[in-house]
DNA sequence: TTTTTTTACGCAAACGTTACCGATAACGAT
DNA sequence: ATCGTTATCGGTAACGTTTGCGTAAAAAAA
């Protein structure tokens, strides 16, 4: 079952010329002749020569190849990243790899060591909530390979990130439930390892502290694996429930555990936003045609996604050691819904 | 920017043994004694030794990645397939290396070029919209690259081929609505040229036929980008609109029509099902929770990712040119929701 | 002891490509 | 006629790895 391309060899050898002599009237070299060139081209095009990238890999000791790691790839939200991530790399003539850690520390491992025995040229990543260490990564970015955080970072690697203001997403979400007159707001949120988990809280509690509301521990759910299993969900929303004092509204810090917390809502038959409001961190594209159509924040998930590549590219071809490292953040956008409309009295 | 691995050459420089020996060293050869194998695997250890995954594709002419060619990765449906072709790749020590086509023809042939230069060892794809020849996967092809392709197919090429019985699940669809009252069923579908639609278009009709209903033509609208752009949803539904007998039930026949006929709809003020009933094709993990809950045809992506990718390694692994091919056929899954409930009188 | 066999390793070619270093010829300048 | 230029091309090493062939030394057989 092989696949026998011509070669520069097979031209060599048709027109009884030299390796080396086609070689340089391909790359156009000044030093063949232009009747050798155009002998050359028409002979090449003839047998349908294409380079091997294999065997220029190997010379030029890069791959065009860039890996990806992220939790989940069937997410609305990170499909929507590796968009963005394709768009750019296809433009600049570089192959996206793609792994999933599927939220598992142990697997996340795996996948970086089976790209970096691929030898890709570059690593996008975004950690798995397991994940609460460097090691794995300072190890291969010590020895040179350039990696771009997105999403969710770690501290601790001198390299280029793409998040969200996650901070200010959080803010707006719950500033809008305050003005809309909800005073007790829970938080419905992932593992307190992700740093978008503190960041997304962070927003949260200030917003409350800044309009004199209090900020209850017991109002703060962590749901470890972010929604991937449902009951985790459900665990968090039955605990909120079982409080003297019971939430009027439900901020949810992520896509599924948007979608789970409105699922466990409408199971237990509560109207919403009438028995308690939700709004949600979510990329769906669908969150207006959802029953009650969703209040979301949405983060430009595309954009992060080319954001990301170019940094990672713009330090792979970069001829000097990059060592300024850039940390930029978009801006997630509030769209509002009916699962927020103003408390009626 | 470079990483500087080390090499089966550094082995034998620090041992002072050949590059040959070492390599046998590794590859556990009978004609190396074990002494001078303990010694070699103990440095390889110790200098982190990973064989080149680039000098051995040179070598063994064959990369051990795929490629993936679909319209768009930000699609449930899609990124469901992925999710699935990935977790067989990986099981089996494969990349996957994904290119969009965005329903391109153009751009699919790009894709194709691209993948093909970058020698990837086989092929999954589903079709573009506007692709309905085969002359750019058949030169590929001819020079044996293996194919598989999955969802959308081509006539006239001799591959494998995974798809959901795309018959059966119009027909399941169909009849359902029928069962529950409704006579003037309606069809949004995509372009005639892809085989997925007029698959599905079949069942319908012979659903139809069994139930002694008439197939009307003026019920069936073609999307040639599948929704892709909204005003070709919205367009579609208004032409079912402005007849003198107008649909009490609309079938749609892919995710993004689903949607975009929910949301076209929703905007005319319509009542599902009371105004019209709506069952469509779709992935989503949210159907339930959309409003109305959508009755939906469910198919099995991730499985259908791991069948094409199985099919595919199978034949790229395979001694012998593979002669047999393969149609292999997977069963959608209807789900019943509210928008489709009982015709009340 | 001599011959044969076995053991254990090195040499070099090959995969496809590029790049350094020469080589050859034509040509004008000296 | 000799030399230096210039133009145009070839030889070969190198990237990292595997593998067929060769061979020295050691072991076994004669």
């Amino acid at each position: 079952m092989k696949f026998e391309a011509t070669t520069i060899k097979d031209i060599a050898k048709a027109l009884g010329l030299s390796t080396s002599t086609i070689s340089r009237a391909l790359r156009d070299s000044y030093e063949i002749s232009e009747e050798t060139k155009k002998l050359v081209l028409e002979c090449a095009e003839k047998l349908n020569y294409r380079p091997n990238p294999i065997a220029l890999s190997l010379k030029e000791r890069r791959s065009r190849s860039i890996g990806v790691i992220v939790c989940e790839i069937a997410n609305n939200f990170f499909s929507q990243i590796i968009n963005g991530i394709e768009s750019v790399a296809y433009e600049r003539g570089y192959n996206v790899i793609i792994a999933q850690s599927h939220e598992s520390y142990e697997r996340e491992i795996m996948d970086l060591q089976f790209l970096a025995s691929r030898s890709v040229d570059g690593l996008l990543i975004s950690v798995s909530t397991e994940t609460n260490d460097i090691n794995h990564l300072k190890s291969l970015h010590d020895r040179g390979l350039p990696i771009v955080f997105f999403d969710r970072t770690l501290e601790g690697l001198n390299t280029h990130s793409v998040i969200v203001d996650n901070f200010n997403g959080a803010y707006l979400a719950t500033e809008h439930l305050i003005k809309n007159g909800y005073k007790n707001i829970a938080a419905i949120t992932n593992s307190e390892f992700l740093s978008i988990t503190n960041e997304r809280l962070a927003g949260y509690k200030q917003a409350l502290i800044d309009n004199n509301l209090p900020v209850k521990n017991s109002f703060i759910q962590h749901c470890f694996y972010g929604g991937m299993v449902f009951s985790e969900v459900e665990e968090a929303v039955n605990k909120l429930f079982t409080q003297k004092q019971k939430p009027d509204a439900i901020f949810a810090t992520s896509d599924k555990l948007s979608s789970g917390c409105l699922k466990t809502l409408n199971r237990r038959g509560l109207s919403i936003p009438n028995d308690i409001a939700l709004v949600g961190f979510s990329n769906t594209d669908i969150a207006e045609l959802l029953k009650p159509s969703l209040t979301v924040i949405r983060q430009p998930a595309y954009e992060m996604g080319r954001a990301a590549t170019d940094l990672l590219l713009q330090q792979i071809e970069s001829k000097r050691p990059v060592k300024d490292f850039e940390k930029r953040v978009l801006l997630p956008e509030l769209i509002i819904g009916d699962s927020s409309s103003p408390l009626k009295k």
